[in-house]
DNA sequence: GGCAAAATCGTACGACCGTGCTTAACTGTG
DNA sequence: CACAGTTAAGCACGGTCGTACGATTTTGCC
């Protein structure tokens, strides 16, 4: 009973590289059992159907980000530090952890028309996402730092568009000084929730 | 030898729409025959392999883009105005010309890992779009409405992440705040942008 | 060590993919 | 109106897709 929890993990730790590089939809049962040096159908017995494949992969991934990103942020401290941290971790994740960059730029885009139980738990990863960027913001108020009519919403917005930016600029157009331009739209977002001295 | 550029070109028409909802890769040569009845191999002839269609979808669409975004910008007075019809015309572009959203957002995900002619065609395209932005700030600069000191490809940079990140919440989020928000973005951006008073 | 259960494989299926090749229908010009 | 040339269709191919099912190997417990 073990065995195949084991296997079923490995798999999708494999099948979330492919989805980062070529979407979900690239995503292959064939090309996913060379990989993984199965047969197509013994890795079809883990999942019943691919839409329960894709689900997996996108909460498999979820799990990753969380364990990766917003757990070392919410080890730092609160207010600012914290913001910082999530920030970094942000640029670190997206740039290392996949081959094909991160796995939910490329199913946002893929899935934005395509209704569905894949669309759907996207949707609610997303929102999650924003939402503990806007908590995490709101410390930054309650400590002092940032203004106090700071709209943290709009704030969880913008550096996410940050982010996106990011993604385009390094993964497409391979610009060298992406790092450097993110950072500075990142300080000018600070910069301007920031309560002024 | 005028008929078959006029399919060419109501063929591509539709291929725009159909690789803005599905990706240039789910672009798939019998849907598209559907899509505009006509035959699988009559619809072929026309391109003598996918990978050139791929190319002239991207080709169609900047000429659309360049017809419906930037023309209409270039056609406004030089400085703030020209860059607030931009984002204005952008903002109009994104959210109707396609069903399926932004065809260049698209692409630029399927195809950031993925080599080849496509890519190329797609990354040039793209420096040439956040040129053009650069460029039209410039002109706020030499009217003396942006700062004299302010870094065009920053700015280009900047406007580019909000308009993926309206792209992101309004087709991905559907979040009917979007506008709003993304509008909050941008005079952000203007108000950073521009020569302190 | 034997045995039920779980895991994996082999093979097959219909559907659709991109791409040739041959033939029929249309177009525009002299 | 005829004819050359362009444009479209029909059909066939090898491949890969997702999925089903029965056989076979491997696992974990008594």
């Amino acid at each position: 009973m073990r065995k195949g929890e084991l296997t079923r993990r490995a798999i999708l730790d494999e099948a979330v590289q492919v989805a980062s590089q070529h979407g979900l939809g690239g995503l292959t049962i064939g090309q996913l059992a060379e990989h993984t040096d199965m047969s197509k159908s013994g890795l079809f017995a883990h999942f019943k159907a691919k839409e329960s494949l894709q689900l997996q992969v996108l909460e498999h991934g979820r799990e990753q980000f969380i364990d990766n990103v917003i757990r070392p942020a919410l080890a730092a401290p609160r207010g600012l530090p914290r913001v910082r941290t999530l920030f970094d971790q942000w640029l670190i994740w997206s740039g290392d952890e996949f081959k094909g960059g991160c796995l939910f730029v490329a199913a946002a885009v893929e899935l934005d028309d395509q209704p569905g139980p894949a669309r759907d738990a996207l949707v609610r990863s997303e929102r999650d996402w924003l939402e503990t960027i806007a908590t995490i913001a709101a410390t930054a108020v309650a400590e002092g730092e940032f203004r106090d009519d700071l709209d943290v919403d709009q704030f969880a917005f913008e550096l996410h568009g940050v982010m996106l930016t990011h993604h385009h600029a390094s993964r497409l157009l391979h610009d060298e000084r992406a790092p450097e331009r993110t950072r500075r739209a990142f300080e000018s977002l600070i910069a301007t929730a920031s309560r002024p001295t």
